[in-house]
DNA sequence: AAGGTAGTGTGACTTATAGTCGGTTGACTT
DNA sequence: AAGTCAACCGACTATAAGTCACACTACCTT
């Protein structure tokens, strides 16, 4: 799994644990609807400033947003 | 100070700690080493894919890459 | 002083893709 | 039937990726 997915992962496993919908929380975090969707599909290569609002919508800092386990499996 | 300028310094830190000039770690992740210089002077918004690279060149995990006291303070 | 080398910064540029917008479809619920 | 949610699409605009030539500093050597 890359990290494109584990991100989409992530979000994902936020998102449903704070129990909004895809598209309250774009408004929530700015970001379009469509785009949230395909993000959590894996889809997507987020810029760092867009990670800073995900993370920053869930208040969690950065550190604390990587620190889970869907991010601790490599493959290179 | 932005992301961007937080991410950078960041990187010098890590960088200079681990004695790389920016053209011998650019060979280490495989990035240009302007690129690296306009990273380190917080002028990109580097993507996820990238963000990887940089903190496995660093053998760091994404988690101990963002847990650094750079990244503690806020401004909304 | 003049010439070489190592390290870095920057502006300009092209190509690739991040991110937005409007809409459709299908599953599920009430 | 009507509403909610999410996947997906085509088309578009904004911007990141990636590269280049060149400038500059500091430190050598001759």
């Amino acid at each position: 799994m890359d990290v494109k997915s584990k991100f989409g992962k992530r979000v994902r496993e936020l998102r449903l644990s704070s129990g909004y919908s895809q598209e309250a929380f774009s408004l929530q975090c700015g970001l379009d609807r469509t785009y949230i969707a395909s993000l959590e599909n894996g889809k997507r290569n987020i810029s760092l400033q867009n990670i800073e609002r995900i993370a920053c919508a869930f208040n969690l800092s950065l550190s604390d947003f990587f620190s889970s386990e869907i991010f601790e499996v490599y493959e290179h």
